[in-house]
DNA sequence: CTTCAAATAGTGAACGATCACTATTTCTTG
DNA sequence: CAAGAAATAGTGATCGTTCACTATTTGAAG
């Protein structure tokens, strides 16, 4: 019976000291540097964690120190794999010595919010990374600025993105399709609350004009197959364009789909591009030319910025580029009929 | 600068008790539960909670209760999406009281393992779920069995498997082959370290076993489009199946690939099916016939056990069913040449 | 052999909550 | 109005670690 409470109980600090036959002060030196420390003493500390088995309560740490190690990222969910940029950046905060716990919430950027907020008010984590949309100025909104928050897909006034959005791969393809003789392009936008959306939409605008050619009009969708074989479908005969630029690979999927019903050939009558390089892609008939996205080191890169903020540290980033275009059978130059 | 003092701190359950001129227990017990105080001195709290926006150091009480509320997820990389799964966990968790640690390994099952245990050593959280392969037997290594840790998708000797594994579909899919009129077979599997990998092929064998049919052979695969690219290529023109049954959607698009280019119709010559219901085939020509998988749901029920395991506390499991054929183009009787 | 600084080890308080008690107030009842 | 029970509130210890000191040992120099 005795033995019982000997046995559930996990060792502290003081069972090491007393077996090692020194202090607990010592011990606890011990578990931080492990310097200063006389050799003899160390081997007899040593051996009694060892013996017992022993690991420190990071709770009871966490309590003295007042400072957790740990930090939440905010997920969206349905509309991406976000679990590469989650590995990356938890690989990130590792290095960093923090743990990281993954929120993901269903629902509308309130209600995101709001649920950020009250995580940030337990004092639980010590800095949230959202890479959802949250609503905008929500720094104020924070209780005084204990946890740190670091938005990587969003700001203020929908503009100034970072390398989330980063929209470069689009101009590419639009001057690589312009090059192959394209003049009349299409652009089926993703959800406008994500930074990626109205960078891409922006891009394509800006790129557009810059190189004189015509657009067929934007058309807003929200990432899905459907948006974008409802946007082919309402286009008339007569606006019909030589390139559809996809907000991703599934409305890519939905506009060739489209297109196909119509009667077009890809890449003959039309080409197509999308993004994110879903795996499905390649396989794709025709395999579809997209933009392979390093999720992780874009997670990771977003998880710098929140390890700088909190701990004044700087990780070494991923390595560049982020991004690339991967051309594929469904873009080439139109061929007369 | 006396000043600095009082706003960098967080406030206290002390602080809150002398602004409502109470003793710390009489705040604390307002935290706990709020019950068996006089509505006068609940209102004198309620007032100082909020003036001081006090919120409980859930750190302070973990300390003292020994009971953290953290569960922890290991998550699979690369396979899958598993955020819907997460998704369907956590909120399962919460309704429980916890809060989720998401937690991603690359690498092998060993080094996934290894991080496991070592979280389960910490003390940091009450229970893992483990939503990707494991080592079996680990429940040996835990330390005196203070965290429970379930495994999702694994067992000892890979049979006995969960929802998660469930083939049923497989099942349906090949009777109702079967009935349009096919005869001949093929599998390509997935990773068999996946319990799920593991039950198609075994439902495979079964049903094609049991319904006299034939099979061209099972591949074992990896989850990739190359596997059930090559697997369909590497058969020769005499073996060819009527109807390939993929073990989920990326494989089968690489299966269909190979078909096309080896000048065969689907689904006039072959059937091909898929699994996941991946956002992509709805648009495929010919759109995929596929498995409709309620990620969520299957995620909320490995939570249960979990927290079933934990807390005793049974929660409303996921309605049924959890999985669904979803019929689609690429699946039909042949057609005769 | 002293002396004094550097190296090493120890002591007790503190972190912010809850637990196990004890104390006080309020209510009921004879 | 007194007594006792029930309701409500308070006191001090405790969880396991680190912090801020203080104490002891060691070693080198004079």
């Amino acid at each position: 019976m005795t033995e019982r409470s000997t046995e559930s109980r996990r060792p502290t600090i003081k069972q090491v000291a007393s077996l090692a036959g020194v202090s607990h002060q010592t011990v606890s030196r011990y578990l931080r540097s492990r310097s200063g420390l006389k050799p003899a003493t160390l081997a007899r500390i040593d051996a009694a964690v060892s013996e017992l088995n022993y690991r420190p309560n990071l709770v009871a740490r966490s309590m003295r120190t007042r400072r957790t190690g740990r930090l939440a990222i905010l997920l969206p969910t349905m509309v991406f794999n976000p679990s590469r940029m989650l590995h990356g950046a938890t690989e990130a905060a590792h290095e960093a010595g923090f743990t990281v716990e993954a929120i993901s919430v269903i629902g509308d950027t309130e209600t995101r919010t709001e649920r950020m907020l009250e995580i940030a008010g337990t004092g639980q984590v010590e800095g949230i990374l959202a890479l959802a949309p949250v609503s905008p100025g929500i720094e104020d909104h924070l209780p005084q600025g204990e946890t740190i928050v670091v938005a990587a897909d969003f700001d203020d006034q929908m503009r100034g993105i970072g390398e989330l959005a980063d929209a470069a791969p689009l101009v590419e393809i639009i001057e690589r399709l312009a090059a192959f003789g394209h003049r009349r392009f299409f652009h089926v936008a993703g959800n406008l609350q994500f930074a990626s959306a109205r960078a891409r939409k922006a891009a394509y605008l800006e790129t557009v004009e810059r190189l004189g050619l015509e657009s067929a009009g934007v058309v807003d969708g929200d990432w899905s197959g459907r948006s974008g074989y409802d946007a082919v479908h309402s286009l008339a005969d007569e606006a019909m364009p030589t390139a559809v630029i996809a907000a991703n690979d599934v409305v890519a999927a939905g506009a060739i789909r489209a297109l196909i019903e119509r009667g077009l050939d890809i890449p003959g009558d039309a080409s197509v591009t999308g993004w994110d390089n879903n795996e499905v892609c390649e396989y794709l008939p025709p395999s579809l030319t997209s933009v392979e996205v390093n999720l992780e080191g874009l997670g990771r890169n977003a998880m710098l910025s929140l390890v700088k903020a909190i701990s004044g540290r700087e990780l070494e980033p991923a390595p560049r580029p982020l991004q690339r275009v991967i051309w594929r059978e469904s873009t080439g130059p139109t061929t007369p009929r």
